[in-house]
DNA sequence: CTGAAAGCGCTTACAG
DNA sequence: CTGAAAGCGCTTACAG
């Protein structure tokens, strides 16, 4: 079994078993009608020989690469890492390979070159943490692959998305921060036009409305579309004490930046993020964050990832309406009331 | 350029400029010998219908998918999601995507299963942050595919590895915690026969005993192999108070166990980590960690692998020649003489 | 400079 | 239950 140094194709265990190219293929592939002493024969001369598939033209043929597109823009922040990890193991489990493709920082969306480069691998689905650009629907849904959305809503695309009632954890943050007494309150976005990043605003938004208040324009941000230093700036200018942000990562950020201000979290001002990394990371608790149950998303996305793959039609109930995001308090916001 | 109903092929490249496939494809692929004339045509056609390439049938044809296989152990340790993340959209620029795969938590090494995984896609090469499991060595050298360890010393399985000098990390945080003035050293490692878990280890010893001590055998531990809690109990009741960990992802389960038992990491006990995945997730800086230079070693391994894959000849010095860990101090440890 | 033919290693109809 | 043939979409020799 441990051969490897010319290619031992389908054809070399046709020859040493006597049969046909088509009667093994056959075997290997589980189909129907072949005897239990033709399964023997052909599965000892493949370990002899050291066989091993190739996908590439097994798949050229078959039309089905066992491949799945994973969509990324950052690995390194937690919640893709951390999801991916549990979707691709879950799908190897069951035959299928994770192909990467990142929109190598050109924009937050699904683009038109991503697009070629991953149909150019013709996977069996795509599962994308990017939302796609909006001329570029059309494009996808004519392709015919599964297209999921992961960690963002896909209703406004019209496609399949797994993810937590982003709008309820904005305003459970928002309600949280008005309770510890912080009086001005900033939202720090990633990029004003993703709809997760919106989401999570407009819940801050309803939650200060709910409280005869207003999140002001000014106190908006989007951190990948300005300068650190002039989001700091404001914010210090103003003397925002209760910060919401968009992800943990920016959280961090944040603290970081503040801090050269002399400025502290959990003492200066409360800050508030979402993913709760931490936890991933197993981390000690330091920052105050919404959990949006990370782990069961990634466990539904690999679960709707094979239904999609396999065809199987299961009647799940959308993960929002079975999964209420909660908020883990650390130390980076205190009752100061 | 925004088809997408049925698959476009060279065929219908063809047929539309009525040039043979033949010419379109050698257009394609930049092969010399065409007209400016045949060129234009070729493009207009492509771009008008929508044409995408085949990755499998090339791949299939040519012997070379462009593809690069990564082994992996675990993304959710940011060593492995940073570095994979720098790396990937490298080769990514370059044409070349990367294909996951894990050991699904089987070993920590690669085995059998998984590399008949990776041979069945066929990758250009192989980049692993795993070591080989050691009867496995001939067969990955008979693939005649470029394997490359990744953090990891490939010198004792005849490989080329890409990583930083660990005994010297070692023996640097060793240096350290002593000279904060810790008296009982322990060694949280991950697996007793990983080479880069005992090379950090040898390194804490090496300063040990350059200052007249002993690292202890019972003050070693390899928490993938033993109870969490039995390892806390041993810690706890012999008060080793300097403790240095494999990875930072270790140190923060470690200082949690600990704070179970009401020991406070940088006031009861000094712990120390490797990684400085602090930065990379751009959070406060609490642990005291070792950093090896990630983001180098993360470069350095993507232009490694594209020399390999370009057959270039390019004259690299070792990765751990050039650059030197240093100790990173958090609030984890403290001068206690 | 361009084309007709062969073939990469499989799987899919179709015959027997 | 098994086999001979065709073909997936490309690229590679080889002819012209």
């Amino acid at each position: 079994m441990q051969e490897g140094k010319k290619k031992v194709t389908l054809r070399d265990i046709a020859e040493k078993t006597g049969l046909s190219v088509n009667t093994v293929s056959r075997v290997l592939n589980k189909k129907p009608y072949y005897t239990k002493e033709v399964e023997e024969k052909v599965n000892a001369a493949c370990k002899e020989l050291g066989y091993i598939v190739d996908m590439n033209a097994s798949g050229l043929r078959s039309g089905s690469t066992r491949t799945v597109a994973i969509l990324y823009d950052d690995l390194v922040n937690p919640f893709y890492s951390y999801t991916t990890d549990i979707i691709s193991k879950r799908l190897e489990e069951r035959g299928y390979n994770c192909i990467m493709f990142s929109n190598n920082d050109r924009s937050p969306y699904v683009d038109y070159e991503l697009m070629r480069n991953v149909m150019a691998r013709k996977p069996d689905a795509i599962l994308s943490y990017l939302e796609p650009q909006s001329d570029l629907l059309d494009f996808i849904k004519n392709t015919g692959i599964p297209f999921v959305i992961f960690g963002r809503d896909g209703t406004p695309y019209g496609m399949t998305g797994i993810n937590a009632d982003e709008v309820a954890a904005g305003r459970l943050a928002g309600q949280y921060l008005l309770d510890c007494g912080y009086k001005t309150i900033a939202y720090i976005g990633s990029w004003h036009d993703v709809k997760v990043c919106l989401d999570r605003q407009r819940g801050l938004q309803e939650a200060l409305e709910q409280n005869g208040l207003h999140l002001k324009e000014e106190h908006v941000f989007y951190i990948r579309e300005r300068e650190l230093a002039e989001v700091v700036k404001k914010v210090v200018e103003d003397k925002a004490d209760g910060i919401l942000c968009f992800n943990d990562v920016i959280a961090f950020v944040m603290i970081e930046a503040l801090l050269e201000h002399g400025l502290r979290a959990g003492e200066d001002y409360g800050i508030v993020g979402f993913d709760n990394v931490q936890q991933m990371m197993r981390m000690p608790r330091f920052l105050t964050t919404i959990d949006a149950g990370c782990r069961d998303l990634a466990e539904t996305g690999a679960e709707v990832m094979l239904d999609l793959l396999t065809g199987a039609e299961e009647e799940r109930p959308p993960f929002a309406a079975t999964h209420k995001p909660i908020l883990v308090k650390g130390n980076s916001t205190k009752n100061i009331r």
